[in-house]
DNA sequence: ACCGCACCCTGAGCGC
DNA sequence: TGCGCTCAGGGTGCGG
């Protein structure tokens, strides 16, 4: 599940294999919910464009166009954006390569779930976005254009403060965890790294918004920055490489604290961790440290 | 204005 | 072994 750390990672790998490249072609599926943009339009949009620039706000990525407009992208949940043969694995055995997700896959060719392929007027390799479940998006924003999408979103999580935690949950009811997640208030928050966030902050996820202190503000800013620069340094938890194959077993996976660790020890006190429903959103945190 | 929940989608994992 | 059910989750939008 891509959030900031992991869309920060995709825009780093990326980039180089989308910016100073003119776009021969695009290849698309048939219309969908992914498409914000009717993938017909999207073509004939995209086609003879250079990607002059590729950046990102909270979990979106935005990549720029010569002609001015703009190529908004989402990963969703199962979004993933990469290029062509990108890694060598021959150290692995044939089976665990059969295992890898398609971007470490050399021979990936785009099937039923590529929404877009990318085709370059030069000789360098494909690039794709598969998106299995299609909660993903893709959307043209034309030269000169706002975005609702994007001129709705908070601050970069990496740019959160205290102070601006502090006044967003003024007077609000909500559960804590329901409004760090809240991308009006602040773009890149997603499920795993607001439990991890709220864990290191010693904040309990369902207390009400409101009745967060402005300490507490301060401590849990600063481990949402703090658990995302991290997790971008370990190359976030759900994007693989060659090490670590399999999603789940991405190298964030080791440092998690509570996440998906329903009932193991807390590792700070010992007591066991507790899952709850919160939002709809399977939540984690330690009962005996988190007040 | 704010809050809670249904919905979009499909693979994984489970029970029978 | 295989079928069918449930669950997971980001973000939007609706009804209360």
């Amino acid at each position: 599940m891509p959030e900031l750390p992991e869309v920060e990672v995709t825009r780093r790998r990326i980039e180089p294999a989308l910016v100073g490249r003119t776009v021969r072609g695009l290849r698309t599926t048939a219309p969908s919910y992914f498409f914000l943009t009717p993938p017909g339009v999207l073509r004939r949009r995209i086609a003879g464009r250079t990607v002059e620039r590729l950046d990102r706000h909270g979990k979106y990525l935005i990549a720029g166009l010569d002609d001015g407009a703009r190529l908004m992208l989402h990963l969703g949940m199962t979004g993933q954006l990469f290029p062509a043969g990108t890694s060598s694995v021959r150290l692995l055995s044939a089976t665990a390569r059969a295992s890898l997700p398609p971007e470490a896959q050399p021979g990936f060719r785009p099937d039923a779930h590529t929404h877009l392929v990318f085709r370059f007027k030069d000789e360098g390799p494909e690039v794709f976005f598969r998106d299995v479940r299609k909660f993903g998006k893709v959307l043209w924003i034309a030269p000169g254009a706002d975005s609702e999408r994007l001129s709705r979103l908070g601050c970069d999580a990496l740019e959160l403060t205290g102070e601006h935690l502090f006044a967003a949950t003024r007077r609000r009811t909500v559960a804590l965890k329901n409004l760090l997640m809240a991308q009006a208030v602040v773009a890149g928050v997603g499920n795993i790294y607001a439990d991890e966030a709220l864990f290191g902050a010693r904040v309990r996820p369902t207390r009400r918004a409101g009745k967060v202190t402005r300490a507490e503000c301060e401590r849990i800013a600063r481990e949402v920055r703090r658990v995302m620069l991290r997790a971008i340094e370990t190359g976030g938890s759900s994007i693989s490489d060659y090490v670590a194959p399999d999603g789940s077993d991405g190298a964030y996976q080791d440092e998690r604290r509570v996440y998906a660790r329903a009932g193991e020890p807390c590792p700070a006190c010992g007591a066991p961790v507790k899952k709850i429903v919160l939002g709809a959103r399977g939540t984690h945190y330690c009962p005996r440290c988190q007040r």
